[in-house]
RNA sequence: GGGUCGGUGCCCGAGUGGUUAAUGGGGGCGGACUGUAAAUCCGCUGGCUCUGCCUACGUUGGUUCAAAUCCAACCCGGCCCA
């Protein structure tokens, strides 16, 4: 059975994969949708996110994108905070165990999730459709997993066994090269996949490392008599370098919050061998219509990401200020550009030039600075700033100028 | 619980009593170059309004003129045995 285009398009896998009948709705998804079609009711799509960083990329929102597809297609979808399970920590992709956070972390963090994730916002400029009535359910996993007891958590142990445990890769690599594995960590799976009990869901969308976990949820369900859910598995998304996967501490991803100017530049400059798997994963645009030239495909691509998010006119915006700063024009002809303010409130004058790139947040620390301005890297204006120890007398004397770090750093500082 | 090995800067990893923020790699940042990127080459890579002063080699205490380097206790981890 044919599934709809919206739904296959960067798919990777898919299971069960449909080794039963063509009809059967346990074995496959069309006949799934086509059932709840028939009688109905919408299906329950479930995802997953673990509230412990603050902000949400590129990569993430593949899965977002698709759930949001779903919900477009008159879908639930069920967004699981894992409030209790980032108390854990999922061991996934990780080469050791992950920190613990507390409750109070988790909650903010959940919140500005949801807030990126477009809540209290109009359907078309969100990421979600919050808008919809039944067409989003927000919940928490402390609902039910706080709750459980031990003889409930001793009842999930009896599920799984520690050679399924131990097949998992990331265990497995871990387990073999001596890097500790806490016995919590194996609590991971279970809860995750109680999750799916939980809300009873008939299809759990996830990223390609998430299959163990989402296997998990299927043999829970049917532990506890229900309907397994289908796993959905989309790509794990190449982060700006095109090599490793997308994440905030490898330093090479795209926010959702970023400034259009910030995001369409990195994505200029992802290499050509990913700029297809953004299109496919992170737009709806048609390949086939894109130029095959890459520099060309490169910028469609950033533009057509860019204007997801911000809409047309700042991405185009975005789009000539890039080129403006490549050329080298900016310090000087900038002045209509999107360069951010600096505020010189903050800074007591007279005030040396290291001590001035510090204090206005372009680099870190003051020695930083010393070294960049020793390095060659800054300008004031356009001009090069050759001495860290030059002295500005008062906030009159830098009011509107541009201070540039690097190529890519640019901030207009003003008074007051 | 016993035995044993180990914990060094963002990461990996040298150093095992002596003027030094501490070799080397990776990564990052800056410069040059280029269709952006990559590759390559060069520089920087603890903090401080800085020609000096602080803080650093798991933690705490000790020995010494002097410790990342020696000693003790503690904490954390690997492996083997229970």
């Amino acid at each position: 059975m044919e599934l709809p285009g919206w739904l296959a398009r960067g798919l990777v896998d898919l299971f069960p994969a449909g080794s039963g009948g063509a009809t059967d709705p346990d074995q496959q998804l069309g006949a799934r949708l086509a059932e709840a079609e028939t009688a109905g009711r919408p299906l329950r799509v479930k995802l997953g996110i673990d509230p412990t960083g603050s902000d949400i990329h590129l990569g993430h929102s593949i899965l977002f994108r698709k759930l949001r597809a779903f919900q477009d297609a008159g879908h639930t979808a069920v967004l699981i905070i894992g409030d209790f399970t980032a108390r854990i920590g999922d061991p996934t992709g990780k080469s050791s165990t992950r920190v613990q956070l507390d409750a109070e972390a988790v909650e903010a963090n959940a919140r500005t999730y949801l807030e990126q994730l477009g809540q209290g916002q109009p359907r078309e400029r969100a990421l979600l459709d919050f808008e919809t009535p039944g067409r989003l359910e927000v919940r928490r996993n402390s609902e039910w997993l706080a709750g459980l007891d031990l003889p409930q958590v001793i009842d999930l142990l009896g599920i799984s066994t520690v050679g399924q445990m131990l097949a998992k890769e990331d265990f497995a690599n871990r387990y073999g090269c001596g890097t500790p594995i806490s016995l919590h960590e194996f609590l991971y799976p279970l809860l995750q996949g109680y999750d799916s009990v939980a809300v009873q869901a008939d299809l759990e969308l996830g990223g390609t490392d998430q299959k163990f976990n989402v296997a998990m949820g299927r043999d829970l369900q049917r532990h506890f008599g229900q309907r397994p859910q289908f796993g959905l598995l989309l790509p794990i998304l190449p982060g700006t370098d095109g090599v490793q996967k997308m994440s905030k501490s490898l330093g090479n991803t795209v926010g959702l919050r970023e400034d259009p100017l910030s995001m369409y530049s990195k994505l200029e400059k992802v290499p050509d061998a990913v700029v297809d798997a953004y299109l496919t994963l992170l737009t709806d645009a048609d390949l086939a219509a894109l130029p095959g030239n890459p520099r060309e495909r490169q910028k469609a691509m950033a533009l057509e990401i860019t204007r997801a998010r911000h809409g047309s006119e700042a991405a185009a915006q975005a789009q000539a200020d890039a080129a403006r700063l490549v050329a080298g024009v900016a310090g000087t002809g900038a002045a209509d550009a999107e360069v951010p303010e600096a505020s010189l409130a903050a800074v007591n004058f007279p005030a040396r030039a290291f001590y001035l790139l510090a204090a206005v947040g372009v680099c870190a620390s003051s020695s930083e600075a010393r070294r960049a301005i020793q390095g060659g890297g800054v300008r004031l204006d356009g001009l090069k700033l050759a001495d860290p120890n030059q002295e500005f007398a008062d906030a009159a004397a830098l009011d509107g100028k541009v201070l540039q770090l690097g190529k890519k750093t640019f901030r207009r500082l003003v008074a007051g």
